[in-house]
DNA sequence: CTGAAAGCGCTTACAG
DNA sequence: CTGAAAGCGCTTACAG
């Protein structure tokens, strides 16, 4: 910056001035010194703008759990907004632990991060920041900023199951601490009808008694009756559908099996597997917004996003509608085979020697 | 630091130098500013320091694709890495498009990264930066830094299938321009042995010919005596599973399947996916040592580290070990059924309807 | 061992 | 419209 003002024999003063498009500068001039600027290379420092001004232009993004596999979705969609908006993101892992959770936050907020994006392990409270945060999990958290809809995600899975005809579902999720899938698995009753028969699964419960990584009893469970399993997320689902499959059960004539999340799996399986997915990018934006907002009260979208106005929020809440995309898991059969007595149809296949 | 100074009646160069550790201050003026700095609760402002030292301690990731779904553990060990060494953590995705690469990684070091990590897209160059970089991809891409050996986990995989007793073998890969999977096929034909049938079928050839997503034909292939699939990514692993499993093959007693990069549901499918794992902690560990060598020349590891050194180099080049991890998927049969002719059992199970 | 001073690259009142 | 000056929080020769 001090060459360009030696260049042109003017002060620096002017040449910030003219760079940040404040206006206080002549067009003349000020179109000298964009020319000088990119005639040299000029680029800026990001170092002396953040230390005269006190702000960074980065972003912290803190994830309990990095190792998560919906991660890459979620960093993906923080980076790109944060982008768009002229920020960084710094990431921050807390590998799980409630306690690193705060310290990773507290190093962020050390490198300079002028705000930070927590999205939290189940049944965290993150101790309130003076410092601009915004947090990602669900509208049932306390102190949630933005997050999916997964009450409305399980609704549309729940109808999905019912206009199949299925009346017999067992939901199946793995930690009845987070909220996530607890507001999933409650939309999937609302959205299946309390008049029909539904039980829940949850895993780790059942790890408790059999040792982590044990079947779930898919099998088992299908035998008993059942010809629907909605999963709170891809991975369970794909336990599901690798139990029922081992059994000899074909989907999805004699059963539908839904998961949650889209992850990158789910459409490379056979029978691909009917899921519903966040709007990532939605989220991301709102949440960058907010927290931008946060930082600096004056601020406005670099661009107009007319879009962000448009979910109705609960105190202050953003709630993002989530999509379902069905695939053959949870096809309706050609041949209609989904009402035909599964009990038959099993029995028709278990003849083969299984483990 | 000015606070300390001021309430101490000293001067912010020895607080500074007492601060830094640099000795240039007697032991007893240096416990009264530790003790005050901490009293006050004095953070140090990373944005003086870079100012003034030109060194922001920040690593710029940049990823071809951060969706990739490896990206959860190489983020959180480089994460891991980087914050041992003091260093934080800015991310970059190029979203897989080879021109956004060399945008995000000059976006990177004009927020100030002192370094950058590359994980590139296959077949790409990164074009020579003057700026200090590592790139981790596979031993055979030139420019290449710290990668897992991706040939001798080949070998391991192709070594535990002929011990199963297995004679015939699909190699099933997705992308003959990734070096990484060139490298992991390569090494799976030399540890099989040269004198058994081999195939390799690259997933990318059959979607150009059915579209995308579509079959890989597995069944086909081992109804022809195909018995071991040795993929090259647990993605495409799964996708082998699932056709096998969908023509009612039996796992492990008809088929044996395996992996790479053991993914989180290598695990949680049934039965559970035999895969080789990178040692990503140490791949990053190097990565990040290499980077900061190049930063600062007299650079050393915070601590020792001697296990760094323990891994030959061509041209500098370090190849870390992967490790076989042996499931259920490529088990030997109990009762030894492997070796029984397949065809047979095949036929047993064919006989339901299916798609 | 300790301190006064200059400088890193920018921004921002304040004068002119 | 333009510039001289001070300041953001640190580090680093250089004196004393």
């Amino acid at each position: 910056m001090s060459d360009i003002a030696r260049a042109l024999g003017i002060s620096t003063a002017s040449v910030s001035n003219a760079l940040s498009g404040k206006g206080r500068v002549s067009a003349n001039l000020s179109q000298q010194i964009s020319d000088k600027a990119r005639e040299i290379g000029y680029v800026p420092s990001l170092a002396g703008k953040a230390l005269s001004t006190g702000k960074s232009h980065v972003l912290g993004l803190v994830l309990a759990d990095i190792g998560n596999p919906l991660f890459p979705q979620i960093a993906q969609a923080i980076e790109q907004a944060a982008s768009d908006e002229g920020y960084g993101v710094l990431i921050g892992d807390s590998r799980g632990d409630v306690h690193l959770q705060t310290i990773a936050i507290s190093r962020l907020i050390q490198r300079g991060a002028d705000g930070i994006i927590v999205i939290p392990r189940y049944g965290t409270r993150i101790a309130a920041l003076n410092h601009p945060t915004v947090m990602i999990d669900a509208p049932s958290t306390p102190g949630n900023t933005v997050s999916a809809n997964h009450w409305q995600g399980g609704v549309l899975v729940g109808r999905h199951l019912r206009d199949l005809g299925h009346i017999n579902l067992a939901i199946i999720g793995m930690n009845h601490q987070s909220n996530v899938q607890l507001d999933r698995a409650g939309g999937i009753r609302e959205g299946f009808g309390s008049s029909q028969h539904v039980q829940t699964i949850w895993i780790d419960a059942v790890e408790e008694d059999h040792g982590p990584g044990c079947e779930i009893g898919a099998a088992a469970i299908a035998e008993s009756g059942v010809t629907a399993f909605a999963a709170v997320s891809d991975l369970h689902a794909l336990r599901v559908v690798s139990e029922l499959q081992r059994a000899g059960i074909v989907l999805p004539d004699q059963a539908s099996v839904t998961g949650f999340d889209d992850l990158v799996w789910a459409a490379a399986i056979a029978p691909a597997l009917t899921t519903v997915r966040m709007d990532m990018d939605t989220i991301a934006r709102i949440a960058v917004a907010q927290l931008l907002r946060q930082i600096d009260p004056g601020w406005k979208p670099s661009r107009d996003r007319a879009s962000d106005v448009s979910f109705g929020s609960r105190r202050g809440q953003y709630a993002v509608p989530m999509k379902l995309i069905v695939r053959q898991s949870s096809a309706r059969p050609a041949s209609g085979s989904s009402t035909e007595p599964h009990q038959t149809m099993i029995q028709k296949t278990t003849g083969t020697e299984l483990p």
